[in-house]
DNA sequence: TTGTAAGCGTTATCAT
DNA sequence: ATGATAACGCTTACAA
């Protein structure tokens, strides 16, 4: 005489279930499902009547069930290489905003720029049976590739932009990043240009690519210029290298950073042992971070769409999801360089 | 005369079951899945039959399928206020650390420092039936109390203490770090001390209630040099607000930040008008972020064990995910003064 | 346009 | 210690 379902059958969640909502409604259960998920076949009036019932007892529908019946998770893989840049977090943010009101549930992996690390994350993220993978970058081991490839799940790539066939990628040219950077560079008469970049995963050295493409171009390329380390990129390390850098290449009147810490760095170390800036070195920087028009000297730097790379990557991915193919697979969103006071 | 399961019916995913493990090993399905799940009632010859019937097929089980049967998922949400705060990185990386190796899933939510966000992300998350929810501080809406407290889903509460009956958390004492702020500016002399907070979460609050007690206690409590806004916390915030209290409150010389981020603002406007630190004026940061070092002036800041409490709070889920009690239900994991240069 | 029947892959229950 | 059986809550296939 008490409630009709047995609250301690421990099967149960105790949650209500379509059947519940379908009886209410006066329906099938399955065209509640169907009412549910906004199929079209079903009477407007019993949609309504459905969704009415549906809000009564609270329902909402239980994921495992629709993924063993569909055979379809409703998850989405995001694998990205760091969570301490704020750059990645800026684009996971505006990924989870576009999918997450779809019904899907945005697995995070970060694999601290190894791509070892990436390999084991793909590999046991694979057992989800993600609807859809976001992967950073297209520098990756072979087994992983491998995998992608395999398992057939859609897949977008971020940040940089590739050509291939059938690739869907949302991102920037890293290279002309470079070469923009120099150009702007060398358009405010400085002649000894250096680059500075840590952390070398790809992009980085795609962008220290082009820059010196662009310095060759103007005959003011020097390999002694150019300080390359694996080490992980922050502030400090920005700091150590370009007071390095001053110290014995000091007719550097120029430095671009592959990114906006170590160009935070640099300033807080010029300032500390009174390097003019951009008196006697130019500082420019990347990525834009919040932090940056506040440095002191203000920083000039180049400026990433992260948050629409993030937004557009995951719409691409909506329809990929949805079984089509995108209009444009290859999106480049562009950069822009800020001129502040620092260059 | 083609493989025995349909790989065109659309329902089912190709990849092997349990059952055809088990025929494999030569045993029933259900003595497959206690083998596999280390079920002490199966015998070991059967258990390393079956392992190895797994590993030939290559087999992962179907996270749907178990989580449908046995009314329990392998996700645990984790929801925190933020992710432009680095703070929370460090300690979302830290859960990850430890429950993913124990084939956990860890879903994030970031509700942007808004109670009713958080309270959506809940109701939505109940949804995938988490093993354990992760929360943020105790500050939240009624309606998300009664939801945790009806879904009967463990809890770890991070960041603040509370001596509530079955209450676990992981944390320190914010009132205390306040006071400790008190006291060290206090030691240094300073007559005038002033309290920015912004983006007023309870934390903030907790800190600046510390910072109070403390001035009061020695007779140098001053509301009018207490600002707080709700406006969301960052480095050009920390600038505008530092100056404006400079001009409106000349006689401070001394000013506890709610948050690195603040003082690193402060700092840098300081430097730009030539205010002395801690010449005319001391500057204290709360949370150590890794550009507070290196800072000019280097940056006094509190340091919080944004890690520890990520790790150890993830550590106290898996005992009670086991259903056990925890034998320390409040862990203050406490904060550390860092004396630098700038007070 | 709606409903019936069956099954997705796993685990709880209860028997042996 | 092992197994037969019946769910778990939903959706696909097909029928009406």
């Amino acid at each position: 005489m008490t409630s009709p379902k047995n609250d301690k059958n421990p099967r149960t969640t105790g949650r209500p279930t379509l059947n519940e909502v379908a009886r209410l409604a006066g329906v099938s259960p399955i065209t509640a499902s169907r009412a549910l998920r906004g199929i079209s076949t079903v009477a407007p009036a019993l949609v309504e009547k459905v969704r009415q019932a549906a809000l009564d007892l609270n329902y909402v529908v239980n994921p495992a069930a629709r993924a063993l019946a569909s055979a379809q998770s409703h998850s989405v893989v995001v694998l990205v290489p760091s969570l301490s840049n704020l750059l990645f977090i800026d684009t996971l943010e505006a990924i989870h905003q576009v999918l997450r009101p779809k019904g899907f549930e945005v697995l995070i992996g970060n694999y601290h720029y190894c791509r070892d690390e990436e390999e084991n994350l793909l590999r046991n993220y694979m057992a989800y049976q993600p609807r859809g993978l976001l992967l950073t970058g297209f520098d990756r081991t072979e087994s992983a590739r491998r995998m992608i490839d395999a398992s057939q799940v859609p897949c977008v790539y971020m940040m940089e932009l590739d050509a291939g066939a059938g690739v869907n990628c949302v991102g920037f040219s890293q290279v002309s990043a470079g070469e923009t950077a120099a150009a702007h560079l060398i358009a405010r008469g400085r002649k000894h240009l250096a680059y500075i970049g840590a952390q070398l995963d790809q992009r980085t050295l795609l962008r220290g690519e082009g820059f010196r493409r662009g310095l060759q171009q103007a005959g003011l390329y020097n390999p002694d210029l150019e300080v390359l380390t694996p080490r992980p990129s922050s502030v400090g390390l920005g700091g150590e290298l370009f007071l390095h850098l001053m110290a014995s290449q000091p007719q550097v009147d120029a430095i671009f950073f592959g990114n906006d810490d170590l160009a935070h760095g640099a300033l807080l170390e010029a300032l500390r042992s009174g390097i003019a800036v951009p008196g006697r070195v130019a500082i420019l920087g990347f990525n834009d971070l919040p932090a940056s028009a506040h440095m002191v000297p203000r920083l000039s730097s180049i400026s990433t769409p992260r948050e629409a790379i993030g937004r557009r990557a995951a719409e691409q991915m909506l329809v990929l999801m949805a079984g089509n193919r995108v209009a444009q697979p290859v999106q480049d969103m562009g950069f822009e360089l800020k001129v502040r006071e620092s260059t």
